[in-house]
DNA sequence: GTCTATATCTTGATAGAC
DNA sequence: GTCTATCAAGATATAGAC
């Protein structure tokens, strides 16, 4: 009806089962990653058969490539939100409060993308090498301007941003080893917020 | 001969064998996880056929068992040696170095420890909540002695513990992200210990 | 100790009835 | 659109010759 805008669904139906199929994909994928994950387990997990589940992707690859595609803009985005223009401590400060909420909301987006670097970055290969790395330069540009403006402490930018993904990330991929080593009675995500504010408080003073 | 000490190696050509195994499924579970691995492409890597994989390890499981409990000790080790009667900086950052030499040096042992997290640590529960569990509940004593004595800032000391594994990791498990991000001409791990040292010094300053 | 051959099961994907 | 049945390839593991 109204043209062909991207991608298969187009009614309702379509669309709501591709939902979840995705959703039940990504609980799967983002555990086993591609090779591990089987169609039968997102089949049960999705209620579907395993034939439906191919009538609306063609291949377990489109499954995985289609959750890549959605996954890499949500992770992407409160990054392109850094504005130069703001206060150097709130920008970075709130960078890193929204990928502490990405890591607690999305937890399994964010081991989804850990199982496809950990592989090499297979799928991925083309996407951060051009869009990631392209943002990633332009920010620390940012980041370095602030610096020589002496507004936050002399820091390599590009390893600065490395230390909030990998300190914000590691709550969420690490999730099973961070909650046994607390003990229960504690909420990691909580005191990582909190934590991790204090931590770059203090690392960017200058 | 000398009566069973604890596997299966005993003479020379099963030791080499056993070493050759392990070497290749370590290659292999590392970037594909259990389930992603297949004995084909250990067999592969290794040079020998899969039946003969077989002859040395009762199975696939096996294999993945092995590599896990010596990789458990050669992880915990650097944690171990932090001394509560040296130097409250010295001993951190020497940790913190030490770890990032264990990224440099065997980043597939990382990577198939972070795998293994990823999953929920099935086959590693037990280790996690119970050695490394004990380990850092002993050293979080520790440091928490050396910020009441104020001899370094007062975090969450098993929040700073994870810090340390989030930023050294890092650079192991995420290494094709972040040879990407930052180019050619660049030695991420040279630059990684440089920076971490000076972030944790800038952290721990009282 | 090592290999070829093979048994057995699982997996991704298709055919075709409904 | 959804299902049952099924195929062909790939998976772990075993049998048995050498």
């Amino acid at each position: 009806m109204t043209g062909a805008s991207d991608s298969k669904p187009r009614t309702r139906i379509q669309q709501k089962n591709s939902e979840t199929i995705l959703e039940a994909a990504l609980d799967v994928f983002s555990t086993y990653g591609f090779r591990g994950a089987t169609l039968d387990q997102i089949a049960e997990v999705a209620g579907l058969s395993k034939p439906n589940l191919l009538y609306y992707f063609p291949s377990k690859e489109a499954m995985h490539q289609a959750l890549l595609t959605r996954l890499l803009a949500t992770w992407l985005d409160p990054l392109r939100d850094l504005d130069p223009k703001g206060d150097p401590l709130d920008e970075i400060l709130g960078y890193v409060k929204r990928k502490v909420e990405l890591s607690r909301d999305f937890p399994r987006e964010s081991r989804l993308f850990a199982n496809e670097i950990l592989q090499g970055a297979p799928r991925m290969r083309d996407a951060i090498e051009g869009e990631l790395k392209t943002l990633v330069d332009e920010k620390a540009k940012v980041l370095q301007g602030w610096m020589d403006q002496g507004r936050i402490a002399r820091l390599p930018p590009v390893h600065l941003v490395f230390s909030i993904w990998a300190l914000t990330q590691h709550y969420a991929d690490f999730d099973a080893q961070t909650r046994a080593v607390l003990g229960a009675g504690h909420d990691p995500f909580a005191e990582a917020g909190d934590y991790l504010d204090t931590l770059f408080r203090k690392l960017l003073a200058p």
